[in-house]
Formats: structure tokens, C-alpha cells, sequence
RNA sequence: GGUCGGUUAGCUCAGUUGGUUAGAGCUCUUGACUUACAUUCAAGGGGCCGCAGGUUCGAGUCCUGCACCGACCACCA
């Protein structure tokens, strides 16, 4: 036999709980089963390329616990699950793939490389899926998702045509977001600003009449001068009022280019004169725009400089730089270089510096979508919170721009529009109808070929809610479960994807996908840093399950979760050791209560048959409840936590229990298991193992906790009065250790204690708990007395009414305790004439509340009494 | 540059509409094998509530300014 009597072993309980939730699959919903209603969350998708990390397990125990609990309360809660196909990322992890095996994608030819991604998804596309389950997630793991399943295709082509029969889908030439690395447009939230330190170079252009003299523009990308048309001057600006309209020859190209005169300009910045380059700045192709320039693209898409940088062909963009500003330097044009802080846009997926690029993409005209998201939100949907995020959502639907959905990779949604030899379009749902398109255009059958990008992946991803549920088909569960009920997902893809999926349900669907919008910080390090592979910072949260158990991951990172949640991994040590007490507290309580005081049911108690700690309980636990189920509805999990963390521990265990121990009461083992009962059903939600497996230990069969009813408050065990007695008894044991351990006796040395108290009902409360205070504080004689008689050579305390003795001998130092109690005098004495000032204030009595005035009143007599009780005591240590 | 947060014990955070002597967990110190639990129990230490003003009988809480940290947004080359 070990000597360890029980430590919790996680791994062997959440093995078996997983083992019984995937064969009895407890968590499948069914529409229409409970006259509570649907209660619904989808998944924010992780990518396929995921691995769970601390962000995840926030984010699905965050949507656990509310899953959980509304299963419990009766509803039938829908948690959907699923994994989105993100493009770039996935196509990236292959194409890794490839360049180890010596091959790339463009030699594999489109085809054969599709056939590699789908093989990836097969064989690894569950990771993160599987790694949610193992945190004990309860989701509806039949209906798991793809955002590239064939229903959902069907939807995201759906979708697709139908904004294009409104007019709100068209195609242009336009300044995009590209990164020449991935080789593809990203839409304006896909390029990351971050500030970087660069150069501002300062080059002279000089005049074609009069080659000595220059304008001086400045620029902080001095590769785009070779494709620059023409140099912008703010029309008001006196320096350069005259020169509108003179000829320039830009340097290294002599190209001819003329000064002309726009609004945009702004006079105080660098020389006052711009470069304009059309072809590789969103200000200067809105320039070139207005006044007609030439677009002079000077780049290959991978970054390359091509035919039109002249002798800086075939060099990187960077190289290029380097050596356009080598040659100007050489030829005397290099003004000055000022070091200058700007920033600068970064692919989001692989961190290559964007460069923005002209070229032929398909967008989505915002604008109508946005303004009927606003009208939603103009009638409270959703509710965001916190609510401080309401306003930066409003913020981008009041400003947003058109989309880029077109994207120039082979992993995606292919965009379902066919081209006939002459260029023709025909937008339809497969390639059949486009034929069928194309028959009625032509007459006759002709070649089509489709469009060879594929959509942005939040093209799909914003259909989440609705396409999860079978949309466009009219299923029943989609008439049932939606919309969703919440929301819960980082701030930071408020607009890539919340925003979003708004506009996509009311648009589609007719109303906003989800009530409320949960937005949770991040997880960040103990020193606040992002947690990031690169930085080597994160931690591992499948390490954490097998070191500590799922159940302690989840119970701390909660706990610990406040705006943003800052974790280390020896946080996780208190919610295994919370999960620890719960086990050894249940076993203590299997072994001293009967099976028959089992069978019996709060409500069959009547509190008036109860002894005072039983009543304590019960009214406490009551109130913990109470604020636990409030809690949980207003999101604000971690008090609910902290609300259970301190009423289970410190106040079941350490003061219920040990106030009972040795009670032979079926009324006590009646309330101590009932108590501890609905204590781990209210825990069920936080630690869904742990809890399930005492449930099911307790009730002697394998429950399915999330099933069972969420506890009920009883008014009827509601009650002040007791709470303040036990207070009373609690105070005074409190005490008493305090004075023993202050006197150094010894836990075998028994003293006697003589109380005081100065009501008949403390001095009944007394008696009959007698045994309590005895045993907590052990003591073995105690004497009841009405009134002080002469005693000497005493110990003392006073906790409300009623005051103790204890005859100590020569077990303490006089002096020194009588020291302390002088100090505790003088407190309170300085307590008190802080109240008694306040009374005497005449703004005081005159303005403030007279329940105020009248609890500082009670206040400072008590204070006063307690003084002078203090005072007697003194006297009573000679 | 714009918008919004944060600043309370050594650390992480609570602190409800202004109202007792500002709380909790962890850490630290001391003591304890007690009818489950040493992943335990008991006791204790530790706070100009960021700074400066203002409103008020009364401010951690409301207002103004400042400092520092952070997030998000953004087409000054």
C-alpha cells in the first residue's frame, strides 16, 4: 500500500470520460427536443494546418463552459465543430512539402498538386480537431466541417452568384495588396502595418530645359522611381506654383515626366514635391487616375524588376533599391538620406514586406452589405462585449472599403466564372451551367475555361454560421438553430471575419448570425509578450494536459483570465491541486455518508429540522449559486470560478467539513453530501472530467453530467440570521487558534476556555455548538457563563458578543500580550473617532443617506463596545 | 497620426450606482502528520489605489491635465 492515502490521477479519469463520450455521443444536438429552445455556438474554424495552442483552448473552453451549462439548464445546445481550409497557409505547409522533395507546384501542374493538399487533409487535417476533444470539448462532433466540403462549396458558389446578380461583385484593375512571395493578392486586413525603421532618400530630378537645376522629391521605396510618370505639387504651393506643367527627365530611365499640380500634396511633408509612380502606390494610382498618366508596372509578380526597369532588370526589388540609389548617388542626384520611422505592410501569413501592385482582381462592393450590418447594429445586434469594441466595429462598417477576393492560389474555392475564347464571362454554379450559359449566348457549344484564381478564404469562412447548417437548403436544423446565440473569438478578427459574417446573415439569411459577440483577450506570457513559436515563449497546452490534466488547464487559464491573460506554467499547479481537494473532499464524504442519506433530495429537507452548521451550508451554498448561474450568463467566467474556488475550499472544506467531522447526524450527511453534489454539478461546466466522474462515483452508474439539470436556488435555505451566528462561531475559533498559536501551546496541551457572551441567544448558540469550537479549535473543557466573573491570569477574545477566557497559566508572556491587545485598542479607538468625526460633520448628517448615517452609527458603538471589552481584558491578564 | 484600453500588495487580478478600517489567489515568514487531501491545514507580514489638480460632507470609484504600458485602425511620399 502506498502511503500517498489518494492523489487525483487526471490522465486515467479524462481517458475513460473521453472513451464514454465518444461512444455514447452525449453531445449530438436535436432540434426541437426541449421546450427551452435552441441554444447555439459555431466554432470559430481553426485552420487545418492548426495545432492547438493557448489562444485555442481559451477560446473552446470559453465556449465549453456556456455549452455545457445551457445543455445543463435544459436547452438544446448546438456546439458545431469544424476546420477552415485557409488557403495561403495550407498551400504553404505543401508547398514545403514539395521543395524538400525537389519539386514545386508549378512543375506538379494544378491538378496533381490539389490531389497532394486533399491527401495532406486526410491524413493530418484532424490534429487540431482531435486535440479539442482531448481538452474535453463538447461539441457536436458528427457535424463536424470543412469550409471546402462539397455542401459548403456549393454555398460559397451560391453566395458568389448571387452577390453578382445584385451588382455587388465586379472586376478591375486596381492597386492591391501583393506579396510577391505567396505570389498572391491579400485583401487590406491580410497586410499587417508595423512600424519599421527605413531611409527617406531624397533625389533631384532635373529639368529638361535646364539640366543644372532640379526639384528635389523624396521617398522612402527609391526602386519605383524607374516607374514613376509624372511629380506632384500641391496646386497653393508657391514654391512650385510656376513650375506646373514643366518637363522633367527622370534620372537613370530619362523618361520625359511632367509637374503636375494635386490636392493630395501636402506642402509641409519633405520637399513638397512627390514622385508619383501609379503603377506601384494606392495615392499615386488614384493620382494617375485624375490626371490621365501612364501605368508603368516595373515588376514581375515575384518581386523581380522586369523589362521596364531598364538596366536594373532581373534584380530583386531590394537589390534594386540598393543599386538605384548606388547610380544617383554616382551621378551626383542623392540629395540627403534621412533615416526615417514609417511603416510598412506585412503579409500576414509569411511576414514578406508587400508591395502594392496593380493588376486584375475580383472585388465585393461593401458598401449596401455594410450599410444593412449598421441598420442591424442600430438595433442592437449583435451586443458586443466588452462593450468598448462597439464602437471600433461601427468604426469599420461606417468606413469600409470593397474587397479583394480574388486570390492567385490553387487551394480555395475556384472562383465559378467560365471564359470563352473571346472573353466572354459567364458566371454560374458549376461547369455545366456555364455551358449551358454559353449554349444560349453562342448558339452553339464553345470551349470555356474557368477562372484560374480561387477565392479569398474568408469568402468562405464569413458563410460559417449558416453554411455550417445546410444553407442554402432549407433544413430543419438550420430553421431551428438559427441564429446562434454567442460568439466567442479574438478581437482581432473583428473585421476579417465578425463583421463580416454579419453582413453575410442578414444578407442571406435575413438576420444577424449571433446575439451576442464575446471578444477574449490573448494569452500572453508572464511577462506580457505575445506567446509565439518564434519567440520560443508558448506553452505547450497538450504538455499541460499531460502534466496536469485537462481539467487543470482549463480550471486555471480561466481563473487567471482577465482582459488579457498572462500564463505561466506553474499557474497551472492550482487547478490540478483544486481538482486534487475535490477528489479527496468527495472521498471523504463517500466514506462517512450512508447510502440511505444519499437517496434524500434538498427539497425533501425542511430547514427548520437542521443543526445550525447544516442551515450555514445551505444558505451559503445558495448564494454561491446564485452568483455562479449569474456569472456564467454575463460571461464573466473567471468570478464564476473564483465564486465556487472560494466557497468549495474555504468554506465547504475547511469549515463545513471539519465542523462536522465526527457528526453522527443523518440530517448533517444528508446536507454534506446534497451540498458537495451541486457543488460539482456547478464545477461540471469549469472541469468537466473530474466532476463527471465523482458524479458518476456518488450516484453508483456512468451519468453524462452535461446532461443533468443544472441546480436550482431554494429560497427556504436562505438565511441571513444563521450566517451571522456562524459567523460568530467561526470568529471564535479563528480566535482561539490565533491565541494558541501567539502562545505557542502545543496541540496536546488541553486548555479549558470560559465564554462570555452577552445575549441568552449567542450563549444558546454556544451551547449547542459547543462540540464545533471544541474540536476546531481543541479545546476540551468549556464553560458557559452569562456574565464575567473574576478571572485571572487570562487569555482573551471578543468576537462580537461574546467574549472567551482562557486560563493559561505560565503558558504565556503577559507583557507581550498585553502589548498586543493594546494595540488592538488603540485601533479601535482610532476606528471609531474616524466614524465619530464623520458624525459630527455637518455636510455629513445633512447630505448623506440616513441608512449610511445609520450603519456608521451601529458601527462605531460596536467598535466602541469592543474597545471597551478589550480594555476589561487587560485587566483580567494581571 | 487617429481611436480605445490599462496603471490597486513582490506577482496576477477583483473592487458593482461615490459610503465601514481597500479584498482574493500565488509568492514570502512561522507553526502543524489533526477522521479525505502536505497537490494539505493554521497564523502572519506586505498597499501615498501611476502623478498633479478639481467636484463632493466623503474619491480607488466622477471630471481635467500629465507620465508610462498596451491594443486596434490609418494611403503623408
Amino acid at each position: 500500500m502506498s502511503e500517498i492515502a489518494s492523489r487525483y490521477n487526471p490522465k486515467e479519469v479524462e481517458e475513460k470520460r473521453l472513451k464514454l463520450w465518444d461512444k455514447k455521443k452525449p453531445f449530438h444536438a436535436t432540434a426541437n427536443k426541449s421546450d427551452k429552445g435552441a441554444f447555439t455556438i459555431v466554432i470559430p474554424p481553426p485552420n487545418v494546418t492548426g495545432v492547438l495552442h493557448m489562444g485555442h483552448a481559451l477560446n473552446n473552453t470559453l465556449q465549453d463552459i456556456l455549452t455545457r451549462y445551457k445543455r445543463m439548464q435544459g436547452f438544446d445546445a448546438l456546439w458545431m465543430p469544424g476546420t477552415d481550409h485557409a488557403g495561403i497557409a495550407t498551400q504553404n505547409v505543401v508547398e514545403k512539402q514539395l521543395v524538400k522533395e525537389g519539386t514545386t507546384r508549378e512543375a506538379l501542374g494544378r491538378e496533381k498538386f490539389m490531389e497532394r493538399l486533399w491527401d495532406w487533409k486526410q491524413h493530418h487535417g484532424d490534429t487540431i480537431i482531435n486535440q479539442l476533444h482531448k481538452l474535453g470539448s463538447s461539441c457536436d462532433w458528427d457535424r463536424t466541417r470543412f469550409t471546402m466540403d462539397h455542401d459548403y462549396s456549393e454555398a460559397v458558389n451560391e453566395v458568389f452568384i448571387r452577390l453578382h446578380e445584385r451588382g455587388l461583385i465586379y472586376q478591375g484593375q486596381y492597386i492591391i495588396n501583393w506579396c510577391p512571395r505567396c505570389q498572391t493578392a491579400l485583401s487590406d486586413e491580410e497586410a499587417e502595418h508595423k512600424d519599421t525603421n527605413g531611409n527617406l532618400w531624397h533625389i533631384k530630378y532635373p529639368f529638361k530645359d535646364n539640366p543644372e537645376q532640379f526639384v528635389t522629391v523624396a521617398t522612402t521605396r527609391p526602386e519605383t522611381m524607374l516607374g514613376d510618370t509624372a511629380v506632384a505639387v500641391n496646386p497653393k504651393d508657391e514654391r512650385y506654383k510656376n513650375l506646373i506643367g514643366t518637363v522633367l527627365v527622370l534620372p537613370l530611365i530619362n523618361r520625359e515626366i511632367r509637374i503636375i499640380a494635386d490636392d493630395f500634396v501636402d506642402r509641409e511633408f519633405g520637399s513638397g514635391a512627390v514622385k508619383v509612380t501609379p503603377a506601384h502606390d494606392p495615392n499615386d494610382f488614384a493620382m494617375g487616375r485624375r490626371h490621365n498618366l501612364e501605368f508603368i508596372n516595373i515588376m514581375h509578380p515575384n518581386g523581380v524588376l522586369n523589362d521596364n526597369a531598364g538596366q536594373y532588370k532581373g534584380m530583386d526589388r531590394f537589390a534594386g533599391r540598393k543599386a538605384v540609389v548606388k547610380a544617383l548617388e554616382e551621378l551626383g542626384l542623392l540629395a540627403k538620406i534621412d533615416s526615417h520611422a514609417h511603416s510598412v505592410r506585412y503579409c500576414y501569413r509569411c511576414d514578406t514586406i508587400v508591395e502594392p501592385y496593380l493588376s486584375k482582381q475580383w472585388f465585393v462592393k461593401m458598401k449596401p452589405l455594410a450599410d444593412k450590418a449598421l441598420l442591424a447594429f442600430k438595433n442592437g445586434k449583435p451586443r458586443i462585449q466588452p462593450k468598448r469594441w462597439e464602437k471600433v466595429y461601427e468604426n469599420w462598417l461606417v468606413e469600409t472599403r470593397d474587397w479583394c477576393i480574388s486570390r492567385q492560389i490553387w487551394w480555395g474555392h475556384r472562383i465559378p466564372v467560365w471564359y470563352d475564347e473571346k472573353g466572354n464571362q459567364f458566371v454560374a454554379r458549376n461547369n455545366k451551367e456555364a455551358q449551358k450559359l454559353a449554349l444560349a449566348y453562342h448558339g452553339k457549344d464553345v470551349e470555356l475555361t474557368q477562372d484560374s484564381d480561387v477565392l479569398d478564404t474568408w469568402f468562405s469562412s464569413w458563410l460559417w454560421p449558416f453554411a455550417t447548417l445546410g444553407w442554402p437548403k432549407e433544413s430543419r436544423d438550420l430553421k431551428y438553430f438559427y441564429p446562434t446565440t454567442t460568439l466567442f473569438t479574438a478581437p482581432e478578427i473583428i473585421f476579417f471575419w465578425v463583421a463580416r459574417m454579419v453582413m453575410a446573415g442578414v444578407e442571406f439569411m435575413g438576420e444577424v448570425p449571433f446575439s451576442d459577440v464575446v471578444l477574449h483577450g490573448t494569452v500572453r506570457d508572464a511577462k506580457g509578450r505575445k506567446m509565439s513559436k518564434s519567440l520560443g515563449n508558448a506553452i505547450d497546452p497538450l504538455e499541460i494536459i499531460e502534466e496536469y490534466g485537462a481539467d487543470a488547464l482549463r480550471f486555471s487559464m480561466i481563473l487567471n483570465s482577465g482582459q488579457d491573460i498572462y500564463i505561466s506554467k506553474d499557474k497551472f499547479e492550482q487547478g490540478r491541486n483544486f481538482a486534487n481537494k475535490l477528489w479527496n473532499a468527495s472521498r471523504f464524504v463517500m466514506m462517512n455518508v450512508s447510502p440511505k442519506a444519499r437517496k434524500a433530495e434538498l427539497s425533501d429537507l425542511d430547514p427548520e429540522t437542521l443543526d445550525l452548521s447544516s442551515r450555514w451550508i445551505l444558505s451559503r451554498y445558495m448564494s454561491a449559486l446564485a452568483q455562479v448561474s449569474k456569472a456564467i450568463e454575463e460571461y464573466r467566467y473567471s468570478e464564476a470560478e473564483n465564486v465556487l474556488y472560494e466557497f468549495f475550499w474555504a468554506t465547504y472544506c475547511d469549515w463545513y467539513l471539519e465542523m462536522v467531522k465526527g457528526k453522527d447526524d443523518l440530517n448533517v450527511q444528508k446536507v454534506s453530501y446534497q451540498v458537495l453534489l451541486n457543488t460539482i454539478k456547478m464545477l461540471h461546466p469549469f472541469i468537466p472530467f473530474v466532476t463527471e466522474e465523482l458524479y458518476s462515483q456518488f450516484v453508483g452508474k456512468e451519468k453524462i453530467l452535461t446532461l443533468e439539470p443544472w441546480p436550482l436556488v431554494d429560497n427556504r435555505f436562505v438565511d441571513e440570521g444563521v450566517e451571522k451566528d456562524i459567523g460568530t462561531l467561526t470568529g471564535l475559533v479563528g480566535a482561539i487558534r490565533n491565541a494558541r498559536a501567539q502562545w505557542n501551546v502545543k496541540p496536546q496541551d488541553q486548555i479549558s476556555c470560559i465564554f462570555v457572551a452577552s445575549s441568552e441567544k449567542s450563549l444558546g448558540i454556544l451551547k449547542d455548538n459547543s462540540a464545533i469550537i471544541g474540536k476546531i479549535a481543541r479545546i476540551c473543557d468549556i464553560k458557559f457563563l452569562s456574565q464575567p466573573e473574576g478571572v485571572t491570569n487570562c487569555a482573551t477574545g471578543v468576537v462580537n458578543d461574546v467574549k472567551f477566557f482562557i486560563p493559561l497559566g505560565n503558558l504565556i508572556d503577559l507583557d507581550k500580550e498585553k502589548k498586543r491587545i493594546t494595540k488592538e485598542v488603540e485601533d479601535q479607538d482610532k476606528a471609531a473617532k474616524a466614524i465619530e468625526g464623520r458624525l459630527a460633520n455637518e455636510g455629513f448628517v445633512r447630505k448623506a443617506p440616513p441608512e449610511v448615517i445609520e450603519k456608521e452609527r451601529q458601527r462605531m458603538a460596536e467598535l466602541k463596545a469592543k474597545s471597551i471589552e478589550l480594555k476589561k481584558a487587560i485587566e483580567c491578564l494581571v
